[in-house]
DNA sequence: ACATACGGGACAGCCCGTTACT
DNA sequence: AGTAACGGGCTGTCCCGTATGT
């Protein structure tokens, strides 16, 4: 995948520097905001000079789509898709990974939110791109679940989803989006720990 | 009575202008987010001069306060508080709510998101009371349909909260704010009408 | 002196009012400059409000001028003028002036220079009303000197002056205010003293 | 080779760029005080962009530093140290020099005060760092003439400073800086003048 | 590929002074 | 006499993006 180094160190290191500053922008944009994180920060984060910063992402815009494409992206298939894909039910993936990000805002002191959630309520009225961008997240994340739903149903199980397995993923995606909204002006988990009692009284985990 | 004179007639009605900043402001920050209207942006939409602003509102932060507290806890008291404690059961009220503000956004052309879930998401981290403010906003919204479901429950209705109606009206705070935010970034009510099919089922309504 | 109190308790008090903003104003200019202050400082710092304090003091210039008039005069008569000609000699009298000052500067923590300099070098190039009112006091306080001077040597003393006891006035005025400026910077009495060891050979005190 | 098209031609020169600057600052500053200069004034002065003054100097703050140590610092160094090193005896430079500004401020038509004690007294109690850097100057300056009146006394002359030539330096760097104050409230060099005459006597030059 | 210099235009906050009002 | 509302305008700072240079 990587480019095979010959022994030679190179000072020129597109890759990482490219990763450093998706990184960087990835975490600043969770904790601040895309309007609340300017080039100047990240060229400090990342440790970059801002030619070479826009030398790899002309305009913040170009950026922030980078970041949803590369970094947001990747966040919600581990967190999410690899997770339920794994679990023995979509009912068991699902409690399995709100618990767990539960348990891990417990851990942490703060609570920066969904960084999906933060950046589609931040940008989607502002540019089309993004706004289509974003969407295709929520619908890869929705996607997978109602599949998984599905090969539950025809498994003969599942039964609380009846005929509409997307509406039910559509609603798991929007409790989590909303209770990570709640958990981050509330600074705890609470929200996401009411959503599991009633995730589990509705799909009898 | 009113002298239109073509000079300026200068009146001292503080609370009109008050109202009027308010106004646009709570307008502005759905629409635009915190960050993304200025200062003057309000000046030119509240007619008013950046004296009289700074003389109300010393600063962004002030103003969004006075935001919170007066124009979205309204705008929740009404859409929400005042409809489920009217309607004959939390279960119907809530459903109500969802397909108003459904119906409404598929009126409109745009989709802006709830006014609390946008400032949740931008202002939690920015500044203490800010967060605190919100976190009023969202508890109070929480124990108003937790209430209506512990009224249901002593007149023998709402089987399914069981033991937890709080936790049941964290879940509901959640779909709605959840649902919003995926409305926004698909610019269509069709998340909404999808919580809405599950929870007619959770509900039995 | 006091207008008479009939017993009443007035609410209205024009001439503690004006003497409390004079007291903010004077202390303000000198330690953070005429632009330095803001009249919402004073407002502040007097305890009135901004329509008190326009109503006696119009412009911010014209409360400059009152604070020259009514107290950096006085302060220069007193620590001064005053102070020389009670001595038995304007030798001594300066010494014992100088050595005040410094040990007045030691026992506190900040030195913020003299009140007349640092008004003269903030304001004789903006207004000339001002300037001509600073012109004024340096006059007065360096004919002070001089008269002293004049009035020793009629007694057979102060041989050093020679025939020109101004230009000895003079220099003095120059010397305390020039090492009142080096005080500020340095923050200690440092440069008085010197001044001192100096003044003491030249006028063999 | 160059393509001069109708737009813009830019040049790169920071040195240039950065010098316009510090000569404009340093004169405004010197002509109106660091308050009475806006960053706007510097703009137009210089005829540099605001985008350009902030990537030399991020702040008001920055520039003042720069004056000091690039503008500051070398007029002193060049009308007073190379002045008292340059001449006979101290106390010949030291007359000179006196009368050398005097001479300058008659010729020009206003005084705008000693650049160094400008600044001395308006900035010294805003910023430690700036009350340092004119800490700086102030004891290069003074430690310049001891180290003259060292040298004359090393040779047999300058009787009158006696043991302390440091006390001499701070009175004659005392006695410039408050005449040049009250030059400036007098729009005169009268009062050099005047320390020019008690010089030649103290000194007996 | 990377680094520095630079352009032009906002941004939030504050300023001093005036006017309406009690 | 004293208070609060209000008017414009300006301040220092920062922004994102581009051009020049290596």
């Amino acid at each position: 995948m990587a480019r095979p180094e010959r022994g030679r160190i190179r000072k020129n290191d597109p890759v990482g520097l490219r990763a450093r500053v998706l990184d960087a922008a990835a975490a600043s944009f969770q904790g601040h905001g895309y309007r609340g994180t300017s080039m100047q920060d990240l060229v400090t984060a990342a440790a970059v000079t801002g030619g070479a910063l826009h030398h790899h992402f002309p305009t913040k815009c170009d950026l922030a789509l980078a970041v949803i494409a590369e970094r947001v992206s990747e966040e919600v298939a581990l967190t999410w898709i690899a997770a339920v894909e794994a679990a023995p039910t979509a009912a068991e993936g699902i409690i399995q990974i709100f618990e767990r990000v539960a348990d891990h805002l417990d851990d942490q002191g703060s609570v920066s939110g969904c960084p999906l959630g933060n950046l589609a309520l931040e940008l989607s009225l502002t540019d089309e791109g993004l706004r289509a961008a974003i969407e295709g997240e929520y619908d890869a994340w929705r996607s997978a679940i109602a599949r998984c739903f599905e090969r539950d149903a025809a498994r003969g199980g599942a039964p609380f989803v009846g005929e509409d397995p997307l509406a039910y993923a559509d609603t798991v995606v929007a409790m989590f989006t909303g209770a990570m909204s709640i958990a981050k002006s509330e600074q705890s988990a609470r929200a996401l720990r009411s959503c599991i009692a009633v995730l589990r009284r509705i799909m009898a985990v």
